[in-house]
DNA sequence: TAGATTGTTAATCGATTAACAATC
DNA sequence: TAGATTGTTAATCGATTAACAATC
C-alpha cells in the first residue's frame, strides 16, 4: 500500500537495502524472501516487508522478491539515476577527501565544481576538477545552476557562505560543519555529517563497556 | 533519577548538547532553563529535562541549569577527559582527512599511529605522525596497546584487517567502510560513518521536495 | 493441491510530550 | 512570599514486531 509520507527511519534504511541487494545481485542470486534478507541485514522480516510496502508491493506470495527488480526499484526511489549537480565548497583535507571519493555518480549526484577561498589551492585538481577561487562562485552558479553544495569549511565561515549559496539558488546543503543552516534558512534541505559527534558517541560506547 | 541503561537516542544527543553548552559558555552565559535551551536546539523542554535526568538531576528549581557545570558533567559522561588511544588504518584521501582533522583530543581520543599498506605512503606525515607500513602493525600494537582503530580502507580489505586488529586487542572500530564488522565479531564496538548512505538520503530529500 | 511467503491489520514496545507537584 | 522552573509521573505518539488471511 502506497503511503504519501514516508517516515525518516524508513528512508534512512533504503541505502543499506540498496547496498545489500546490489551485493546479492552481483553474487548471482535472483530471488530472496523477507526472512532471509532480514537475517542477513540484522532486521526482522516484518520490518523488511513493512518498509517495502511503503512504496507498493514488489513481492510475490510464496516466492519472495526478485532481487534485481527490488534493487532497481529502490534505486529509483532514491533517484540514483537522476544526477543532481553539486558543488563542493572548501578544498582542505576534508573537502579533498569528499571530492576525491568517487561516489557521487553512483549516489545520484554529479560534482561539477570545487571552490576554495585560499588562493594557493586554486588550480589544484580534485576528482579531475580544478579548484576555483570563491570569487568565481557567483558566475559559475549562474551559468551551471547547481542545486546542492557540500560544505567543508570552518564553522565560523559557514553562515555567510550559506547565505551566499542560498542567494545563488542552492536548495540543499550536505553539511560537514557544525553550523546549523536550518535555523536561519528553514526552507533549505540539510543533511548533516557530524564526525565529531560520531567520534564522541563512539567514545561513550567504549567507556561504558 | 539515575538509569542503569541509557537509550541510544539520548546518547546521540549528548554531543550536540555539549556543543551548544560550550558555545553558550564561551559567550559568557552562566545559566539557562530547559525551555530556553530547547528553543535554541529545536527540542522540547520536556525532552531536555528527561535527557539530563537520565544521569541525575543537575538543575535547580526556579533557576535552571548552570551552563559550565552542565557542560562539564556531559563532557564527563562522554568521557572526553580520558583520552583513548586510537590508530588510523588507511592513509588515502579519507584517511588523511580524518587523521588531519585535529579533533581527536577534544573528542576523547588520542591518535597514536597511522598505517597504510602502500609503500609510497610510508613516511608521509599525517597530523604530525609519520605513516607506517602495515607490516609494523603487530609490533606497534603490542608496544602501544591502542583500544580503537579508525578504518579508512577499501571495503574488500576490511574483513581481513578487522580480523587482524581484533587479534591485536583492538576493542572498537570507527568504521568508514561498508563492511559490517558486527556480523563476524559480535563483541566489537562499532561506530559506522556511511557517507554514501548519507549522500543517498540527502538525494532522496532533494528529489521529494 | 500443499507449502511458502507476501501484504496488511492488530498488538507491543519505546520514545517523546504533557502535566503538575515539589521546591528553589 | 510569589514566580519560575525543575524532576518525575502519566499520556500520547510513532515505530517495530507479531499474527494471519490472501494468494502465488
Amino acid at each position: 500500500m502506497y503511503k504519501s509520507y514516508i517516515a525518516t527511519p524508513v528512508i534512512k534504511r533504503l541505502p543499506r537495502y540498496y547496498r545489500f541487494l546490489s551485493e546479492l545481485c552481483a553474487g548471482g542470486m535472483t530471488r530472496i524472501s523477507s526472512k532471509e534478507l532480514a537475517k542477513r541485514m540484522g532486521l526482522t522480516a516484518s520490518q523488511v516487508r513493512q518498509d517495502f510496502n511503503c512504496f507498493g508491493g514488489f513481492g510475490q506470495q510464496g516466492y519472495g522478491y526478485n532481487i534485481q527488480q527490488l534493487k532497481d526499484t529502490i534505486g529509483g526511489i532514491l533517484g540514483l539515476d537522476q544526477l543532481q549537480k553539486m558543488i563542493l565548497i572548501g578544498a582542505g583535507n576534508m573537502g579533498r577527501a569528499i571530492g576525491n571519493e568517487a561516489f557521487f555518480n553512483t549516489c545520484g549526484f554529479q560534482l561539477i565544481g570545487v571552490f576554495d577561498k585560499k588562493p594557493s589551492l586554486t588550480g589544484q585538481i580534485v576528482n579531475s576538477i580544478p579548484v576555483r577561487h570563491t570569487d568565481g562562485l557567483d558566475e559559475f552558479c549562474k551559468e551551471n545552476l547547481p542545486v546542492a553544495a557540500a560544505l567543508c569549511i570552518p564553522n565560523q565561515e559557514a553562515k555567510e557562505v550559506v547565505r551566499q549559496l542560498v542567494g545563488l539558488g542552492i536548495k540543499a546543503i550536505w553539511n560537514f560543519t557544525h553550523y546549523d543552516p536550518t535555523a536561519d534558512f528553514p526552507e533549505l534541505i540539510v543533511e548533516n555529517v557530524h564526525l565529531r559527534d560520531s567520534l564522541m558517541t563512539f567514545g561513550y560506547g567504549i567507556k561504558n563497556q
